[in-house]
DNA sequence: GGTATATGAATGAAAG
DNA sequence: CTTTCATTCATATACC
């Protein structure tokens, strides 16, 4: 049984891509040189992209090693897409919850694409059929589809404005400083730093590519290894 | 997905803030020019936990798979031990501990006052204001000003609902949800972690269809290997 | 040190 | 399209 467990896992936090950001970050209580973390939105974007297609690929292998092993039964089968759960039913309680899709990191990565190639509106056609290509990956609805890219736009809207409004209150040149948080930190090389992390980040954060594919991201999966892709 | 707000809070606690290194800019007195975009603090460190977590991931993968398809035994291998050194080896500090913001009783009591107004949607502009004026008294971001509300007000009438069900007992198939039962999830170990990783909030891994050969993606991944090196 | 709870944040869906 | 709601997730904190 592979269930045994310790549920340790240490989280990490999900909440990735924010890029509406600050500019000029606050100052530590010091002076400081100058330490601006430059990154344009398109490599945050990127970079987004990039680890969510690495999600993907994880995924992907948690499924190929849990085919592997599976000796044992395929329960456990979480809610996901589906609606109700008969065995929850049957225990006479509550009729479960969970009735809400997720898109699929597969699934979500194709939205994210769909939506960045900036086409705004899908109209009712093209919903149709992306509903369908989805529908390849898991459970999914027009509905959701139409949601999806009704919440994301809004989003997306709401997030620019706030950047936005932002970069007016903090002039680029004024350090804004909080007494509040005194708590300078060591300034750390964030280059050095990433190059040591993996060999993906820096070249991720370096490269802006159209389109991040399953293929694309598969190869830099094969030349990885070496620092040298990051001239890719 | 994206964040819609700019998520730069975090204030008080013991978040330390990292000023440090730049990436690829020249810094100098005060070198941002009006047109780059900068990284805060905050979204820097989700980038590296966020990079180191799964740069984790395919290693723990790929040793979990050579585990199993050498000896087909699936005992032990654990996935603990997410946040890794490197992360912290960059100058010693933990960059865990900032993430989420956390109103001063200061500002708590002031959010507390505006929503005891009554006045039930703060609204865009509303929102700004009191910002504003809570930036006075810490960071503080609009996004943590909408959040708040949202959260209050959600929570303020499911309290109230709940208050007046304790009089009724007898529906069998209703609400009275407690927040008691989410623990009956079913998912073994890995997959646990997984979702739990996921900056997109992997929700349906196994609902995927087994696209696409793998043994060639983990092949590939085993073969570049030599990042994993880094945390063994 | 392991749960239990409070609460900030994310997001699908629905209302307006 | 915009705003709000409902639910869920994750984390910080408290309690045992």
């Amino acid at each position: 049984m592979e269930a045994e467990h310790d549920n340790n896992n240490n989280n990490n936090n999900n909440s990735s891509k924010s890029n509406g950001g600050i500019i000029g970050a606050g100052a530590g209580g010091s002076c400081s040189s100058l330490y601006v973390k430059v990154m344009t939105d398109e490599q945050l974007e990127l970079l987004r992209q990039q680890i969510s297609v690495y999600t993907t690929i994880s995924d992907q292998l948690v499924q190929m090693h849990k085919s592997i092993t599976s000796q044992h039964d395929l329960a456990g089968l979480r809610l996901g897409n589906l609606y109700c759960d008969p065995l929850m039913a049957c225990s006479g309680h509550k009729i479960t919850s969970r009735q809400r899709w997720t898109p699929t990191p597969l699934q979500l990565q194709i939205l994210e694409r769909i939506f960045d190639e900036g086409n705004g509106t899908p109209s009712k056609q093209k919903i149709k059929d992306i509903t369908n290509e989805l529908g390849q990956h898991g459970q999914i609805s027009e509905t959701n589809v139409y949601n999806w890219f009704q919440n994301r736009r809004a989003r997306s809207k709401r997030k620019q404005s706030a950047s936005t409004t932002n970069q007016l209150e903090l002039e680029p040149e004024t350090e804004v400083e909080s007494p509040k948080d005194n708590k300078t930190r060591e300034d750390c090389d964030y280059v050095q730093f990433f190059e040591n992390l993996s060999p993906y980040s820096v070249k991720d954060l370096h490269i802006q590519s159209p389109d991040i594919g399953f293929e694309h991201l598969l190869s830099k999966i094969e030349v990885s290894g070496c620092y040298s892709s990051y001239f890719l």
